[in-house]
DNA sequence: TCTATTTCTCAGCCTTCTCTCAGTTTTTTA
DNA sequence: TAAAAAACTGAGAGAAGGCTGAGAAATAGA
């Protein structure tokens, strides 16, 4: 289950408390050891002892830039792969240039759901295999996601989703079986600072159920006044 | 048996005291030790050398909101988990983001029963294991109640309970064999604000007879005068 | 720039649930 | 045995929750 060490560290570099915060509760939940620091050079400090195997950070920072901060912390011998957050201006393109070797980029605002998708996507790709989380397809009945092509099938058949329907797909296939709440799948796949309401989430249940469940049996079930849960009827 | 202490210490925060009060009592009838308070500032206070597992904290306090509380308390190195409360008026876009990292929240009003479920469930997922109650299923005879789907089955049945009878199967189970009382079942299963009579409850065990008991044996028996009790017949 | 896709809001509809009430049955007491 | 008290249950009004289609707004792609 989550919450015990299983020996990853991931250092989160970012200005904006309220982010850096959001993002080390979410690791942490999911079993990481996480640190966080809010300049580059804070973050130098940190990176010497912690030896993060990954960090989340921010291309800009009030003391240096992210790629900076990056290439001093390489330097120090500390072998890490990095996820960059860059807000949407211009500078994607710069971004995407700089992202070499394992390392990945995303832009701010992120739902939280993809961003531990993209830790757990980089961890593997550089070599840092994580306990229970060392494949890359996830699997409910004849349902199954596969991480690394981002392909879904149904009883075989490829199914077409937009990329909200399937990080929600994703979410709901992480926690198959149990129920989970619309509040919960709003914050985990929307994106942080998404202030509709709740409502949202039925009409993507209603599209995700046009894709998955024209095919028998109905995974997706409804749990009135408590959320929604993927189960296999069969089970009685 | 309830009233022991079992190490798990849960901070309430509310400015209203009545409410701190009635949570305070219900959380220490199943066990806890609890502390309350009615600032953040005083929360912050109580925190530090109580050190508690988990805090229920309302968002909407006097000197500062409830998140910059939970921030504070984190930065003190202390591991909790939260589940706020928040008024079901406009506030519903500060809902966002709530139920990150093991967290949850519940509106006002709510039954106790539904706040001590989640107190639980919210232990469970943040590690802290509960004498007693590590398990998401609650048994007696060949009834079953699962807390993680939400479901609950009698002799492999499947029941199908609407939201409030399975609050208040779960609460019969809870207290199994002894005699709970209609206005007791009234407190505890229905919003602490209800200004019905306890009539209702009559109806609802009439109800759950109809789905627990067309099984064999009846398990939910009228105890005239006092209230009603979950007990297998052949026992006596 | 235009087009296609995706996201999001909203309103109408339908289903289920909650709660009250009143008539009935059961048990107790006088 | 009759009257009173307590509990049971069916019916129904109104509320709440959830589903979905339509369309506006935003975004990405050609």
């Amino acid at each position: 289950m989550s919450g015990e060490k299983n020996g990853q560290r991931i250092l989160v570099v970012d200005d904006e408390v309220n982010i850096s915060d959001l993002i080390a509760t979410s690791l942490r939940f999911v079993g990481f050891e996480v640190r966080t620091a809010a300049t580059g050079s804070q973050a130098l400090a940190i990176a010497e002892d912690f030896k993060p195997h990954a960090i989340v950070l921010d291309v800009m920072l009030p003391d240096q830039d992210g790629f900076e901060v990056c290439r001093q912390i390489r330097n120090e011998g500390i072998d890490v792969g990095v996820l960059f957050l860059t807000a949407k201006d211009g500078m994607e393109d710069k971004v995407a240039g700089l992202t070499i070797g394992g390392d990945d980029y995303m832009t701010k605002p992120f739902s939280l759901e993809e961003l531990v998708a993209r830790i757990r996507a980089l961890l593997r790709r550089i070599g840092v295999v994580e306990i229970e989380h060392d494949d890359e397809k996830i699997r409910f009945a004849d349902l199954e996601l596969n991480e690394a092509t981002h392909e879904v099938h149904r009883a075989g058949h490829l199914l077409d989703l937009s990329p909200t329907e399937f990080t929600l797909t994703r979410y709901l296939l992480i926690n198959s079986d149990r129920v989970v709440s619309k509040s919960q799948i709003l914050d985990h796949v929307w994106e942080y600072d998404f202030r509709g309401d709740a409502g949202i989430v039925e009409t993507y249940i209603s599209y995700l159920r046009k894709k998955i469940d024209i095919f028998d049996p109905p995974l997706i079930h409804t749990v009135r006044g408590v959320g929604y849960r993927l189960k296999v009827p069969s089970e009685q």
